[in-house]
DNA sequence: GATTAACCGAGACGGTACGTCAAGTCTTCCT
DNA sequence: AGGAAGACTTGACGTACCGTCTCGGTTAATC
């Protein structure tokens, strides 16, 4: 006889207005007062809905900021991959400098900037933050790279997951830590040199 | 016109014993209970001391952490700067490695990943946090990659500060957001990379 | 149109288990530590209960009290008036004995006192406790006089109000400023000037 | 050889000033803020004088408070005594009418307030607010009723305390319960009925 | 169509920690 | 040594949210 002692509501049930009421709320305030003011309180109260609804379904403010993240970025074409005009460094800095016009959009901004520090603090969010959000991103750029690896572009030998990082890993460094201006100049400055270290050792 | 609209304690009386007692009791309660489960009473508590002394001295607990992990790094031959054999490849790794040990140890890991976070959050303890922790480290790398360059060993043209972040970034990424394993191999990876993407043109 | 600006919590909500311990613990705690040393703190631990329970329902630890005491001799016959068994001055003395008894036992006394020392500072709490604890008591008094008067015991003119207060004047302030000891002679005498001052004039 | 554990401050060397000071400031802030915001550090404040000062010399502020007003009356012609004009109803009604009216000055309800209040709660304090605020103003009564027994106005088994206690407890109590006007026609028929059960047994 | 079980809005509940205030003590420097 | 100044420990304040728990009222699937 199954025993479910943590009470799995039934999702058939699940009334979606309050479902997206929730989010909006969510995203909403955190935008407003930013992700240590945002109280599970406040969103039941804006979204217009019992707290219980919200404890019910998600088990902490994290949790639903991430889905509320995640509804915006799921639907679109998202999934597209980088463009491949065989020119890698002209498609990468294209990429790149679209993430530098997204990260300027405080309605973006502040919940990406939210989830990141709960997910520094939760390795359990951060698994999920990083599956949701990041990896299929950085699956772009490998794939991207893995092409270009095939056309001997870059060096046979590279590891593509340490060359993602190359080019994401400053930018996300800078970012956070708000240690300098993000700029078309600098992600160019990044792909530039990155790739000259991958281009294929010389004859 | 000096104006003080909060009032500023006497700075001459005040008591260097509780000072020490808060900046340990933080420091220790951070190792055992994480970032946000830390709390001002708490650490009032464990170091025998009103809370109010804590709020006459600091804005917040990230402010008293930061004083509490400065400390440490303050006073010792940290800032030694890099080695610097002739050999950069070797240096940087050497550093990195050293970095990478560091980040292995609770003691160090658990208050710096908290100010990392407390520093995304709160831009003025961000500023804080890049002056007094990360700046003097940049700084070495840095002199390390103009001597380098002087020496000919890097292009002439290269952005120290772009290279410093080419190095640190990834790891610090990597770090933050648990993504990848902080090993040996991969600052080595790292230092490959970059380096090579470094050299001086082919004449 | 009515206006609530301050939250007003539904009482149909409330926890009749938590309003009794509330009453309980505070006239055991004001019997306990006395008045100035009682704390909401306190009470909210005594009894078991948060302390924002108590801070939802009233507005101070006198208003608590209050309603302690109140509990107390609302339920019983106390409303029960005066003896008029045609005697007034035995009615009279008989009815301040009794009272002299009450207040010698300090789980009276202590919460008692307290309530009219915070009624004297708080003019709202004075309104309360008058009309809810003293007045209910005076207005025996009154008919009991009033029927002596109407019995051509007393003297046709006599103003009830002033008569009353030459009675029970002279023992409230005896009784909180300690200046005298309560006892049923001092009450006797009491009677028996104030009797004769009220006396029909003689023909 | 005498110890005196308790420390015991040499008088000799006191500030006159700070004395001053400190009682003017109590009396003054009491005034504007009532007695339970009435704070040992704002009287500091306010008399420019170090909190040690205060705790040096008074053991409450209760205490201070009762040197202040206790300052104010010691000096004059206070203890005068009541007028003996013959008319002892005369008599007693001035002076009830002119306590009346010093009883609406704030500047001295306040205060007289806030010791009777502070006197109900603490016996020490009670036995001194007796002895020197209100037994010399009860025995300048005693000793005018004592004048009229002996003439034969009253009659000679007359209770002198019961006596004085009929005047002053009614006229006490209405005041801190506030249950009632202060009034001059109040006083007159407190006096009139009292000496009414006063008057000689006829023959 | 009635029953019934779940979700839902609402919000009271026992708690924890907040940041503030004042108490009374202690220490330093000044007169 | 007293006094001005003010930092110290202590403890209560009243508030904000936490996460849990009832309470009617819908609402949907089952009988």
């Amino acid at each position: 006889m199954p025993r479910t002692p943590a009470r799995t509501p039934d999702a058939g049930r699940r009334s979606e207005r309050s479902r997206r009421a929730i989010l909006d709320a969510s995203l909403a305030l955190v935008g407003e007062v930013g992700y240590h003011r945002l109280t599970i309180e406040a969103i039941a109260a804006r979204a217009g809905v019992g707290k219980q609804t919200i404890y019910r379904w998600w088990p902490s403010k994290a949790a639903v900021l991430l889905d509320a993240f995640t509804a915006r970025t799921e639907d679109p074409e998202y999934a597209a991959g980088l463009p491949d005009t065989g020119d890698l460094a002209a498609d990468l800095k294209l990429v790149l400098r679209a993430t530098v016009d997204e990260f300027d959009d405080p309605a973006f901004e502040a919940p990406y900037r939210a989830l990141a520090v709960a997910g520094a603090l939760d390795p359990d969010l951060s698994r999920q933050f990083t599956e949701r959000l990041n990896e299929p991103g950085l699956a772009a750029y490998r794939d991207r790279l893995r092409s270009a690896r095939e056309a001997g572009q870059i060096a046979p030998g590279t590891d593509l997951d340490v060359a993602v990082e190359l080019l994401t890993g400053p930018f996300f460094a800078r970012w956070l830590s708000r240690s300098g201006g993000l700029t078309h100049a600098f992600t160019d400055a990044l792909v530039d040199t990155v790739l000259a270290g991958l281009r294929p050792r010389d004859s």
